[in-house]
DNA sequence: CCGCACGTTCCGTCCAGCGAAACGTCCGGC
DNA sequence: GCCGGACGTTTCGCTGGACGGAACGTGCGG
């Protein structure tokens, strides 16, 4: 595991050398575990390095949670899409972030930083502020507690403001960002609920900031992350 | 690795003396090692027993071949989608089968057996034809060595008829199946390239055999395969 | 009340993983 | 051409931690 999470987004693939150097595992030590790990398809060797494998891929799609959420979102997703255009985003909670399930890169919109399997922190994204809204209060104490740090002029840092504005998501039942994690971009999104009281995930639609007529969306997110949830509560029941 | 791979689809979660059972590992052991492995997040406990966990996802989506080629062709997916309405695949060739790298489900479409991260036998499948039809010789004699078990009234498994049908691939650039490997579903596919002679990857149109009109569709599945392949080509150059 | 299967803990044995050292190879610099 | 450095690979003796049999607490069904 210490191998495998030295493996940063962005790392095509890796030396020996390197991987021994960021892990402080010893090159030997490196080298067999990497061989035994190559047996299962985990990493792949290649001329140059060694490469994350398909093993891998295989085996993180069969994690129940978001396989599940996947499938039943796919449809309500693709709806979303194909309304408008504009990048699509599914998310679950964990910890003090949101981790993307599903992406769909819309057309004329901006490129973002997002990526399936990603993190971004809750407190300064629509999906987050959705789940956060939504989810239970000690998550909010983590996320105020593990601290908000501004990432453009428009984030929210103070914890009383983020309450507020929680409070005005818990009554509309979506939540808004503007330009809070990148400038230049907004996003609505909505939470989604299978039977429990939290939210278990979030739909958002993301775009340009100018361009992107938020209150317009807001009916659409959350038809869609309404549909999803009953879809999931039909599920579990 | 032992432990991660009896998970099958379609395990919720599972028991620790299910897992020690199906592994043959020492109930002790294995609830040590399943231990450490929550540690990372791999693995989750819940009341009822283990299931894989959001850290296992993470790292499969980290693996560069499907992230980048993943990227690269959601576009052009989404506009096959958005065109036809019929489920949308897109794969990746892995020893003597097809693994799918990304599903965009039809709305009318029949319930299809396929899954991300799952895996068919290339032979019998519109997306696997494809592949073989512009990859490596080996790869075919591997397929036809490890044999062609008749799946469906349908399916081809004489070898000789299969390298007819693979030239005729190689002609059109287009391959079909029709109820191949399930009765009722018939589907288009077209090979991917980079820069290298073989196909990479591979993208398909499945719906209902009796109404999925394969001509008319095929050239949009082709052009779909084209553009992907002239990016793929652009990225890696 | 008993029996069974489950998850968990304990602890002595023992061997498999560890990693320093050494080796073969391929570069780029001088 | 020669050398220094970095890379991947192999060897091998030591040892510390993983291993798993045994035992324990618990909850369920008969």
């Amino acid at each position: 595991m210490t191998l495998l999470t030295a493996f940063r987004p962005g790392d095509a693939e890796l030396t020996l050398a390197e991987l021994a150097r960021r892990t402080g595992i010893p090159k030997p030590t490196a080298h067999r575990l990497l061989a035994e790990l190559a047996l299962w398809n985990v990493v792949e060797r290649t001329s140059g390095g060694i490469r994350l494998g398909m093993g891998l891929f295989e085996l993180g799609q069969l994690a129940p949670l978001q396989r599940g959420l996947r499938e039943a979102a796919a449809p309500f997703l693709a709806d979303l899409f194909e309304a408008t255009h504009e990048t699509v985003h599914l998310a679950v909670p964990d910890g003090v972030d949101v981790v993307y399930v599903q992406k769909l890169p819309g057309r004329h919109g901006p490129r973002i930083g997002s990526r399936v399997g990603g993190r971004m922190p809750a407190y300064c994204t629509g999906v987050g502020k959705a789940m956060l809204a939504f989810g239970p209060p000690e998550r909010l104490a983590a996320v105020v507690a593990a601290g908000l740090t501004r990432r453009t002029p428009r984030t929210v840092v103070a914890p009383g403001l983020l309450a507020d504005e929680l409070a005005r998501i818990r009554e509309r039942g979506v939540a808004e960002e503007h330009e809070e994690s990148s400038v230049g971009i907004a996003c609505v999104a909505a939470p989604v609920r299978d039977g429990g009281p939290h939210a278990v995930a979030a739909i958002s639609i993301t775009g340009w900031a100018n361009r992107l007529d938020t209150a317009r969306l807001a009916p659409a997110v959350r038809t869609a992350a309404l549909g999803l949830s009953r879809v999931l509560r039909a599920g579990t029941a």
